[in-house]
DNA sequence: CAATTCAATGTTATATCGTACCAGACGTCG
DNA sequence: CGACGTCTGGTACGATATAACATTGAATTG
């Protein structure tokens, strides 16, 4: 379970690939699958890191599909509610799922300096999250796992 | 290691108690635990909730300890920063650390209906995000842990 | 097909969260 | 004393996010 992210990878054919998925799982829910969620996502997969909202709202608005906060906004729930993408709470931004196809506690490794993201998992509701939960009776609904730090290339540059 | 935060105690002895460990703790590290900061963690103490920094600014500035947003997120910094405090993403807030006297990675139990906090411990590093960090040369700073869902109380009132 | 309905979009306005920057107060130490 | 560091107080602004409402448009159905 290798984490993806920050190898080189065939990323024309990763963001082709992915769009094609993420059409084909759209179809099956019977979820619309627009232009401005569509070119969202694609954004999201193109540039392999953490946009802010206003950032891909940036882009939306260069190509005319829509210029308001609430166009972008709309589209970015609209993804991570279907779970084509996160939220990067430590960075108040969003990044594309790179495990679309099935249900899974993200894990991420952010990095603070070029906003990279890699996607890991965890089984941490089993451990001691979950036990803390079960032994005082709180329901989890929702679990938000992130290790801020340097990715290898800026740690390199760094030193 | 029982996580604090949904059952009840003494929570006037809990505050000073809280209180007193900080004052000893700045006292050795040679840190000035000035009103405003004093105040601030003092806040966190008695809500025992996550404060969001004008939630505190409001009542900073009610007891003309300053009105601008700068002196809130200062002392919260400060508490940040030496471990008396620590920031809920999930919900821009902060939150009075319950085990402040040795380094841990906190994890949070995070009520969305009340903002209630209960703190707990994990051993993360070592799990899966560690082996993607070693993996791939990720460098990792720092680790946060949030689960939202619904507290004891909200649950039940839910149902 | 027309009527209805529901989801998505477009837009305005505003709320909420956070920081860069500068000025003054106060102690410490060469 | 004067240079420095730290804390304070403040202005101004930037960044992030949502409420509310009007409109469009596609799917459903009578």
């Amino acid at each position: 379970m290798k984490p993806i992210g920050f190898e080189t990878h065939d990323h024309l054919g990763c963001v082709a690939d992915t769009m094609q998925a993420a059409e084909t799982r759209c179809a099956e829910k019977k979820l619309h699958f627009t232009p401005v969620r569509r070119r969202v996502l694609e954004l999201l997969l193109e540039k392999h890191r953490a946009l802010g909202a206003y950032d891909i709202l940036e882009t939306l608005a260069a190509e005319g599909l829509g210029s308001q906060p609430p166009v972008a906004y709309r589209a970015l729930d609209f993804l991570v509610q279907n779970g084509f993408a996160h939220r990067i709470e430590a960075l108040n931004a969003y990044t594309a799922c790179t495990r679309p196809d099935h249900d899974h506690v993200p894990a991420f490794l952010v990095c603070r300096q070029c906003r990279a993201v890699a996607e890991a998992e965890t089984e941490i509701t089993r451990g001691s999250l979950g036990r803390a939960a079960r032994e005082t009776g709180f329901v989890i609904e929702q679990v938000m796992i992130e290790a801020k730090g340097l990715c290898p290339d800026c740690a390199r540059a760094e030193a």
